[in-house]
DNA sequence: AATACCTTGTCACATTTATTAAAAAAGCAA
DNA sequence: TTGCTTTTTTAATAAATGTGACAAGGTATT
């Protein structure tokens, strides 16, 4: 059970939601155990990379048994670190940052938007689901007044990187970005890109290269 | 400049948007040259990784000179097969489906959404941005009627399978999925996915192991 | 035209990631 | 309890991916 995460590659990290996902689903459908084997038909990898992924948080299989699922679920939830609350905002409140606001799903999880900031005045003083959408310049003193964890950047690219300054001046070290650019920050901050069109230029090179 | 791409490893397909993205935004800028070394420098690559990269589609580089920007950008531009239009529709006109079909930046990209389906009676009639939001009964003719190229899912989870096989039985190859799970098609179908709440717990697994 | 300087393409090597195989521990049934 | 099966652990091997080094072939300058 002791945790030995002393090198987690980045291979592993990028599976565990998709692990998370799947016993997220087992457990709520009242499954008790589950064998390597099992859950490596069902999300189409080998056992022995499950056996060996899980095997990098400290191993809570048990032989002739398998992984009990209610358990392992509660340890990916640590392990990821899901066991507590997220306070975020959003900067940038057009289509994207509006749907992210309006969408209840995330609450579920831990993580809540406790404002939007834009530049536009026709969308300041707004607000969405009872999220308030306020001026970018009100940010820092909002900041000072409220604990927020994760910054997420829904503006123009062209605004980005000056957004993801703006935040980090105001303490913010992490930040989850849906502007098509990487941004360039201090080490010390994390940033999750989401480019949306990446993903879509991948789908279309493997429409035009799929023998 | 005879293209081989016998074999093109996942990493590289995976870089390839990025590369896209920089050599797009250098020619806008009126750069005409880039070497290996600069280019790395800018994006946070090895040199060597990005002319071996390149390589795989036939190398259009010059010894001596580096990159020929503009041409180089139209060989990404080919080899990701951004050089044509493609027709879409989306399924599930909800927040995320509306914010799509809202967002105008890919129609400058080629990308044009033709309709978005949905079962709920109060949005089959509204139209966004000059898109029709038709009843999901109707998507088969509609399909017969339009060539439709990409098939995106934006319904929530648990009709996210049942809307899929729909798309593959009115003939759609190609899904860009953001529901969150992992749809199973036969193999011809190629499927992406956005999986926002993936990234989302990446990004929380980093914040609580940034050493 | 000759020389010095760059920069690619390519290959060998190093690192990371995944798979196979063997060993140990626990369950299960008689 | 005993023996057999299941299944994890751990180690060893293989495959994929990334890096470093260098020759060949350009460019730029004088």
């Amino acid at each position: 059970m002791a945790k030995r995460r002393s090198r987690v590659s980045e291979a592993v990290i990028r599976r565990l939601p998709k692990y998370y996902r799947y016993i997220t689903e087992m457990k709520k459908n009242g499954v008790q155990r589950v064998s390597s084997n099992e859950l490596g038909q069902k999300m189409g990898l080998t056992a022995s990379q499950i056996r060996q992924d899980f095997n990098c948080f400290g191993g809570f299989g048990q032989q002739g048994y398998g992984y009990n699922v209610p358990e392992l679920c509660g340890e990916l939830k640590k392990i990821i670190g899901l066991d507590r609350q997220y306070n975020m905002v959003v900067v940038g409140a057009g289509n994207l940052g509006q749907a992210l606001a309006n969408y209840s799903g995330f609450e579920k999880e831990g993580f809540f938007i406790k404002a939007l900031f834009d530049i536009n005045p026709r969308l300041v003083g707004m607000s969405i689901r009872g999220i308030d959408i306020l001026d970018i310049d009100t940010m820092k003193s909002f900041m000072a007044n409220n604990r927020i964890d994760i910054g997420i950047i829904c503006t123009p690219k062209e605004k980005a990187q000056e957004v993801a300054e703006l935040l980090v001046d105001c303490g913010i070290k992490n930040i989850w970005n849906f502007a098509p650019i990487d941004v360039v920050l201090p080490d010390d901050v994390v940033v999750e890109n989401v480019h949306l069109s990446d993903s879509l230029y991948i789908l279309c090179y493997r429409m035009a290269n799929n023998s």
